[in-house]
DNA sequence: TTCTTCGCTGCAAACCTTTGCAGCACGAGC
DNA sequence: GCTCGTGCTGCAAAGGTTTGCAGCGAAGAA
């Protein structure tokens, strides 16, 4: 029923080779030739079929984005600037969910391979071996994760960590816990490591509680083992575990930042919704997609060897790229001085914009440049 | 690089047809072969490529699902359980992103088209008579809205917005607002005729504020109106921009629910995370999602005709199911009585647990079943 | 022995497009 | 008049798979 290049060529009298220059070389066809294909193509509602095209060419002009939880608002910004960047660059995004399960995640990688030039792996839970056994099979991207000899997208959640570990210290809090992430996560260990470097080096003790699902279940999960560990403030592994962490200590009777100060990860929208309003190190989420969708389509964009005789390799071209991406702490209401201190926030007035302090809406500015580390 | 169907024909000996069958007919194929075929292609690490096959049977096993808004945290777990389902059917689900735009949208389709078996049209900003026209490119079944002679999964807000007035009428209220959603929604209109009938009948003023954007913006933006036009009570077009509002009233200093009761729509997750915890109408997303798939698939499974003659077409097959999902109110904190009624919650207690008052984890329940209309 | 039947396998067309190559007409240069 | 170049178009192969049809060998029936 829908119009095939044929179809096209019968109605304006020409070869199907001609239609089909008036699309991919229109400076090889007549003026005249052309204006008439194309009258008749649109007469026709004729659209060329990506997947014949897809089946020469070898480019199928879709990209894979394989994402651990869509329901994780963290995602959506970063599914939305990767589609929003590919589809500038006439590309279509695939988007699979794999309910942070790795083994999901390799079934549809394989899956998605053939029919998707390149694949976006956002937060796997895959091994860093079994990511680069797949990376052969299909030109691959990881954000949020640092495998060696491919390309990554990351955030510099080292230092975000770092940084809220002083501000914590700041405001003369000497126990804190942190409430770890999912087992597998990459941000984990690299928050786990900049908090505990910080911890130590301002005399603080760190407590490790979790691993923990990244869920605002997770969060409200480990409350009580919170309150009975006697720390004053928590760093959490991300926005919704806070959040859910501070809703379960409320249900204990422990009020945030009175009793406890909380800090989350990621800067989700909702961060600014809850009451207390969430301090949170911000990640550039937005920039995250768009570097990652550029990074997958350069390396894609390099002409590819056709014909039946094998390619030759010129050495191996595959630009190793890794981008870190800053990000930055926000500081709102969640955090206050250590209880019994007297102290005030730093800002002055307990509840004044203090130096950090940002205004409610707009997104992290200054956040887009990106380090290249190698 | 990647090995076709001819590689493992040739390391098993056999023609590329059996390789074929042994894949998609099982049966043809000597057991013995079989598991040579089998191992062959193991060792191969030999995946059908599914846009060559798509070619030639005229089913690519995707669907597309176009979404107004990603970021609109009532989306993601519809997207979840639409990919949920169709994995199960072994269907993939390409995911793209409109920002709430009929042109983007139209485009999308188009985009799509070849590539999918069929599109879910989720909460379409397109006019009826386009998605009619773009229908016949491509299969569509379209959520959140109602159009004749598609099929349809709708959540039954006009019953939800009704229980949200009546709610607020038992509360004493008799002036209410209601929030508008953005034009050209389907739900914003049936909110808008039941709420205005159930007002009527209960002698109550239903004050129209908007359109609107559909997000916290959207409804922050009208708190001053909201304060302004001196109602009690508020029905919001959705969760985003109740709780919007909320924040937004907050920052006049009135109080929720002891100044403003405000009701949204959705139940998102969101929404018991807030403070106070919304009063809210939840539609149950994800059913719909696993709904409009099956409804696709099903209509889509039936085979295509083949080869070169022109399809015999055996009278207007297209089912046009309708499918109705009930909705239900979930009381929570952001309704209170009128102010100075000297009311109580109808629950008894100010706080305690009402009839209708459901504890905060649990998705909606009993809210699968659905009503088919047509 | 001859004829069927049956189970399995091979053959080749078809799906829709891209692209290197060849052919054609025409004008210019010699 | 012949050659050459140029601008445009047609031809046909190729890409990986599915599938109707035919063929083949063996077993069973007559």
């Amino acid at each position: 029923m829908p119009a095939t290049i044929r179809d096209v060529a019968r109605a304006s009298g020409v070869h199907i080779s001609t239609v089909s220059r008036t699309f991919s070389a229109p400076h090889l066809v007549n003026p005249e030739t052309r204006v008439r294909v194309l009258a008749c193509a649109e007469d026709l509602g004729y659209r060329p079929n990506r997947a014949a095209r897809a089946l020469i060419t070898g480019r199928t002009h879709n990209i894979g984005l394989i994402i651990a939880d869509i329901a994780n608002p963290f995602f959506p910004p970063l599914i939305k600037a990767a589609e929003g960047q590919a589809r500038h660059r006439d590309y279509h995004v695939f988007v699979a969910d794999t309910n942070e399960d790795a083994a999901a995640e390799e079934e549809l990688v394989h899956a998605l391979a053939k029919q998707v030039d390149g694949v976006l792996l956002c937060s796997p839970r895959m091994s860093n071996s079994l990511i680069e056994q797949v990376s052969r099979e299909v030109p691959v991207v990881v954000i949020n994760r640092h495998v060696a000899g491919l390309p990554c997208v990351v955030m510099d959640v080292g230092q975000g960590a770092r940084s809220a570990i002083e501000h914590l210290l700041g405001l003369g809090h000497r126990r804190i816990a942190l409430l770890c992430g999912p087992r597998g996560s990459w941000t984990n260990r690299e928050i786990r490591r900049a908090a505990g470097a910080a911890a130590r080096s301002g005399g603080a003790e760190l407590t490790l509680l979790g691993p923990n699902p990244p869920t605002e279940t997770g969060g409200g999960a480990q409350a009580e083992q919170v309150c009975r560990s006697g720390v004053t403030a928590v760093l959490a592994y991300n926005d919704l575990m806070a959040i859910g962490l501070i809703e379960g200590l409320d249900q204990l009777g422990l009020r945030v930042p009175e009793d406890v100060s909380v800090v989350g990860v990621d800067d989700i929208a909702l961060s600014r919704l809850t009451r207390p309003k969430l301090t949170t190190v911000a990640t550039p989420t937005a920039a995250a997609g768009r570097t990652a969708v550029d990074m997958l389509l350069q390396h894609d964009s390099e002409p590819r060897p056709r014909g039946g005789g094998r390619a030759v390799v010129v050495g191996d071209r595959r630009t190793t790229a890794q981008v870190m991406l800053q990000t930055e702490l926000v500081i709102r209401d969640s955090t206050g001085p250590v209880p019994g201190s007297g102290r005030t926030r730093p800002g002055g007035l307990p509840d004044g914009p203090g130096p950090h302090r940002r205004a409610d809406p707009g997104g992290p500015a200054g956040t887009t440049g990106g380090v290249v580390a190698s």
